[in-house]
DNA sequence: TTGTTTTAAGACCGATCGGTCTGTTCCTGT
DNA sequence: ACAGGAACAGACCGATCGGTCTTAAAACAA
């Protein structure tokens, strides 16, 4: 690997908490140099422009969490006790205080009317955690543990924002209740639809 | 009402769109003179910094649509009637996608690590949005059309993450879909729990 | 080891930032 | 009608913004 691509990595590792925590527009390329320690020239060296720099955050921020994730899940067997282990691996998930909170929140928040090319990568992301729900949901359904009169795109959808609303409040409230509370919720729900 | 007041209300009332759309570090100064067609002076006559103009710019979106709320809901008998009409204001209410989408995302994302100010009342809209769901289930308790069995408070939890977080999902993907799922499952859930 | 290429530093740029201040205009109570 | 105060305009401020460019240093291929 080049040096240069060291430094790119580097950079964005060291971004990426700041921008998801301040915000695209509140983070100033002053922020990414003192934490970089790094010169202005080093910066415009690695990337075109702050909204690379902000993108490149993103997608280090959601590729993390999804290694993380497939990681942790791959321990569990598919279908009811991989979906479970799912919410636990949610609400244990210091990922989500230590850099700032969920990266969809914050960059769907600030990107939905003022930058569509990042709007656009949140979206997948959004996608990309559904459709991974509901794939745990329906290898559920397929194992007959969860009744097949269970509906996963909807389960997963409904699951998804229980979730996205509940961490929106935690971290507003600075507190882990709402989303423990959310996820004895969800766990119940699907023990209800259980088989 | 002294002239002050009415164009401080009236900054206000043009700069809490910008706000809630760019976000308070996207937007600047200038956004909000060009929006009023005030010189700097002006505004700085009638607020002593930017900080003031997000934090009355929230507080008046948040009133308003309470206010438009509460109207709404005033023509309904209290309980499930009226439960069920706040789930339509929350689908039909063009308030989300006219201002730049719910403030209560956009200013609770934004603020939660870099404002504790405006985080508090943030806070203080989430608990009142809260409260007052929870009253309206628990009075369909009361009257006998919902389950003793249902708990207000935590149905309160559930419903309004949902929202939220159908809130945001409908705005990145820039589509009402996810959001009147959500809506319509909320609705059957009121159903299930009905008597 | 040497020559070339890549990478980093930091002075520099114009523009814009949030905010101040003074002078003028407008409003309003008498 | 007029005096006094409130409100507004806009020049001005230093700081900082995102971004460029030149030069020196470091990395790399030979």
């Amino acid at each position: 690997m080049r040096k240069g691509e060291i430094t790119r990595q580097f950079i964005i590792e060291k971004a990426a908490p700041i921008i998801n925590r301040k915000g695209m527009a509140g983070t100033s390329l002053s922020d990414i140099m003192d934490a970089t320690q790094l010169a202005k020239g080093c910066l415009y060296g690695n990337f075109d422009n702050k909204e690379e720099i902000c993108l490149e955050s993103f997608n280090f921020l959601t590729q993390r969490y999804a290694a993380e994730l497939k990681a942790y899940l791959g321990a569990y067997p598919a279908g009811k006790a991989r979906l479970l282990a799912y919410l636990d691996f949610s609400l244990q998930s210091k990922f989500r205080d230590e850099n700032g909170g969920c990266p969809v929140i914050n960059f769907g928040a600030e990107a939905d009317d003022t930058n569509p090319v990042i709007r656009e990568r949140v979206r997948q992301t959004i996608r990309g955690m559904q459709e991974m729900l509901k794939q745990m949901i329906a290898d559920a359904v397929d194992l007959g543990e969860i009744k097949s009169s269970a509906d996963p795109e909807l389960l997963a959808l409904k699951f998804y924002t229980m979730l996205e609303g509940a961490v929106l409040i935690s971290r507003v409230e600075n507190s882990n209740t709402q989303l423990e509370q959310i996820t004895k919720l969800i766990q119940s729900e699907i023990e209800e639809i259980s088989q």
